[in-house]
DNA sequence: TGTACATCAGTGAACGCGCGTTCACTGATGTAC
DNA sequence: TGTACATCAGTGAACGCGCGTTCACTGATGTAC
């Protein structure tokens, strides 16, 4: 039934997967704003107006596109996650993965991450379908601490001398923690939004240029950068024994 | 002699400044790749080709906006700091007022945000003359970090449990501070140009829409976020006495 | 102070381009009986 | 298994649009003597 389709559905499933292929492609040459539907049938031997029987329009392609990327950046994320607990690392070693998967999904694919985290498209408002795909990295991050949490390796909150977040902000925290279904300190949640951000800050910067004569052990500088992040969040550096 | 000029002169200087206006006025409702110089012209009341009397091309004017943007968020911070500084303001909080400044100003001007720190423009790579102006933010945090250290009030470094930063960062961090000729610890140096990164992080996250579900106390938050940030840097919560 | 010439701002027409989208159509594939 | 009809993919032409940039031009402003 669901198995076994005709041959046309078959064809279907087909081009409309060339036709995000190419429409990456040359998103990765030109940008977003550069993606047309024309130059994309041009490059499949189409009409233009063939596309319309895949796409209703030109923003409708630019969405799956970015469905598309949040998903790859998230399955990579989780990919990663998934291996280095197989491999029982610490808690911190796992972090550090997620963190790692992220920015070498964004290296290698520059265009992809500047469409879903760079200036939003003018004009166009991501529908309510990206946003479960665009949490799947945070939720990546979330497990990571929910673990640790559990295992008794996060740093119980009010450890530091720092400032306690105020009540506002716990209760965002809160409401999160509910929807997410993960138990956490509101204290370390509200550590890890902020995290979760500042992680896509140094990703940006370094792709978007901004560490241009400022960086040069770009490896060596986000994997220090991103230890720091888990430590304020309660990872602990080792796992206490 | 440069200061009175001719009436061709004056006229010159304010059609410049009215043609980058209305660019940035379509700015801020398009969206950079949208601004188009026959509509600029058109908005002036000009035939299109009167336009490169003063810019050479479309990308020489949106240069002129990238660099008008870093200033003016440059010169926001700037400001900021030197409101801080007279008031006697602890370190803490000029580090608060400076970020507040990048944020406050952001939110005001978010095509203008998205035009430098969102994704480049596509085929057009920033040329030389746009690192001064992007450099003035980060350079204001480097001075709240220098007066910090020259106070006394900078965390010494190995201070906190926290991994130490490997030796090729640190590198990176000397070369920066002796460029800028600021005396700094290496170890904050680093830290402070991750908190830069992540400070952009945060302000992106915010505008571009990723804390959409996610945080509502926004002001509470990043006022949060960023004591952390200075925590991390050396910042001490209060200057000791 | 007046004149001759050089510089510059702005015009209007034109070139050549690519774009998204619509629509009536043909021919192939799928379905019901 | 065969036929009649419905569904769908892809075509080709067309609509209407806006864009960046060039160029020869006119008329105003500035400069040198």
């Amino acid at each position: 039934m669901t198995a076994i389709r005709t041959a046309r559905d078959r064809a279907r499933a087909e081009l409309t997967r060339e036709i995000k292929d190419e429409a990456r492609r040359q998103l990765a040459i030109d940008g977003p704003h550069r993606l047309s539907l024309r130059s994309v049938a041009r490059e499949l031997g189409m009409v233009s107006s063939a596309l319309y029987r895949y796409f209703p329009s030109r923003d409708e392609l630019l969405t799956a596109l970015i469905i598309d990327a949040y998903d790859a950046v998230g399955a990579a994320a989780e990919k990663a996650l998934a291996r280095a607990e197989s491999e029982a690392d610490s808690h911190l070693a796992r972090w550090q993965a997620v963190c790692h998967a992220v920015r070498g999904w964004a290296l290698k694919h520059p265009h992809e991450y500047a469409l879903i985290y760079g200036s939003p498209v003018p004009g166009y408002s991501a529908p309510q379908s990206t946003t479960g795909p665009a949490a799947r990295v945070g939720l990546a991050l979330f497990a990571v601490a929910r673990d640790a949490h559990a295992a008794g390796a996060l740093r119980p909150p009010g450890d530091g001398a720092h400032a306690p977040a105020p009540e506002s902000v716990l209760a965002d925290a809160r409401r999160l923690l509910d929807r997410l279904d993960v138990d956490l300190p509101e204290p370390a949640a509200a550590e890890l939004i902020a995290a979760w951000a500042q992680l896509f800050g140094l990703v940006s910067f370094e792709l978007f240029g901004q560490f241009a004569n400022v960086t040069e052990a770009r490896d060596a500088f986000f994997e220090h950068a991103v230890t720091r992040l888990a430590d304020g969040v309660g990872l602990v550096p080792a796992a206490p024994r």
